[in-house]
DNA sequence: CGTCCATTTGATCAGGGTCAAGACGAGTGG
DNA sequence: CCACTCGTCTTGACCCTGATCAAATGGACG
């Protein structure tokens, strides 16, 4: 493996005030390491043996029922750390973390965490805020799935992603990687069919433009109203 | 206000491992207090200024949505922190609090988490070993509500509490508290007729016995068979 | 050019939400 | 002690959202 410069991670909020010296000497723990697109950067089940940060690509993070049904827990972006079970007590990881693109991360054994966490305050207090909201996230999609219909449920993941992941372009904003309508659906808890359904009604509003593994919100406003849009069960 | 003696804390997991005088100069930072049943212990957006331990009673810990809806997140049981907002580097509590029978609470001003996190390491530890539990208790319930039918959600639910709470009777494990057919449809994001109609298709079936606010499991493991019931929509 | 996968779209239907009454029981005030 | 009231629970009727089933279309890629 060749030399990590710390430019690779300077600029990450994590290592935030961190003295070059510290950087490197983080970086001298990690590996970096290339995940192909569809590969796993580890497994649910599987014995937690790192955590890692991406660096380039997305991932997405999937639990999988006993029965095969699958859900996508979130997204990573760049900068991100993933698999930090260790962190939380745990000794395997508790979803798959799956390449939606080519990516690159850096990988640190389980074990060092809490010397890491030790040496560097600011990492371990930056850890675990990221852990506090991502339940906070996770509270908050459960509120979703309890309270909100399904057509709601799908503007609210699309303009997540948007915020996460949106780039400009000349017909809006475009989510920044492949994306299907299974994907969609298994964020939302619902069908590829009810997702395409609603694609088509909103490409016809002119609320967005979609493709194969392709969306772009043309009308972020317009799609919020529809997301906030009136209650329902309860 | 009374001196608190260290019994009442010496036997709860997080302080486990603490010599007395450690526990006395915890419990010397810490408030008792009383909370009526119905009151709230925190409410949602509030300003986090303490964090709480229960000692008695039961809580349950409720998300309120801008158009009134409520969705049960968890019950809290003895022993158990909660608003422990401060840890997850917030200044409001996500949720509120509210008192499901007449509680006992210590509280501590919010501020002094830190430090009692640096002089403990093992309380600090603790805490963030509960936030993670919590984190993989709430990514499981969005996968349930993503995944099973609204009968398999209740069947859990049920024997969620039971394990958490459940005191056996004569007729089987009762749920220690009082809890309505409402307070069922908020944690599993269903209907109180829905409930209602479950709940005495099982009472025929033999599986509980239920009646105001009281629920007592007289088969868990049938229950639990049915909770388990095959896979739907995806 | 053929194969595979993502997507679309129609038809059908059922799970469970909504609406509407009532029954039941516990607590309250007279 | 009784009447009243209020909140919980039950139950029936109806119907809508969204899942399921089934096929066809259309790109992408080897």
């Amino acid at each position: 493996m060749s030399r990590l410069d710390r430019s690779l991670i300077a600029g990450i909020p994590i290592f935030q005030g961190m003295a070059p010296a510290d950087l490197d000497g983080i970086l001298h723990k990690a590996r970096s390491q290339r995940i192909a697109k569809d590969q796993t950067v580890f497994e649910q089940e599987g014995e937690a043996h790192s955590f890692f940060l991406l660096l380039d690509g997305h991932v997405r993070v999937v639990k999988t029922t006993p029965d095969g049904q699958q859900v996508i827990v979130r997204y990573i972006s760049p900068g991100e750390l993933m698999g930090i079970a260790h962190a939380l007590g745990r000794t395997t990881y508790p979803a798959s973390a799956v390449a939606a693109v080519d990516c690159v991360v850096l990988a640190w054994p389980g074990p060092v965490w809490p010397e890491m966490a030790a040496t560097f305050p600011n990492f371990g207090a930056g850890t675990y805020k990221t852990v506090g909201a991502r339940l906070q996230e996770t509270q908050a999609h459960v509120v979703e799935l309890a309270t909100k219909q399904v057509e709601q449920r799908v503007a609210h993941a699309l303009l997540r992603l948007v915020k996460q992941t949106g780039r400009k372009t000349e017909d809006g904003i475009l989510i920044d990687f492949p994306i299907s309508r299974q994907d969609i659906a298994e964020m939302t808890g619902t069908t590829l069919h009810t997702v395409s359904r609603l694609l088509t009604a909103w490409e016809d509003k002119g609320l967005v433009k979609s493709g194969r593994q392709k969306v772009t919100v043309v009308e972020p406003h317009l799609l919020f109203t529809l997301a906030e849009g009136q209650a329902d069960k309860g």
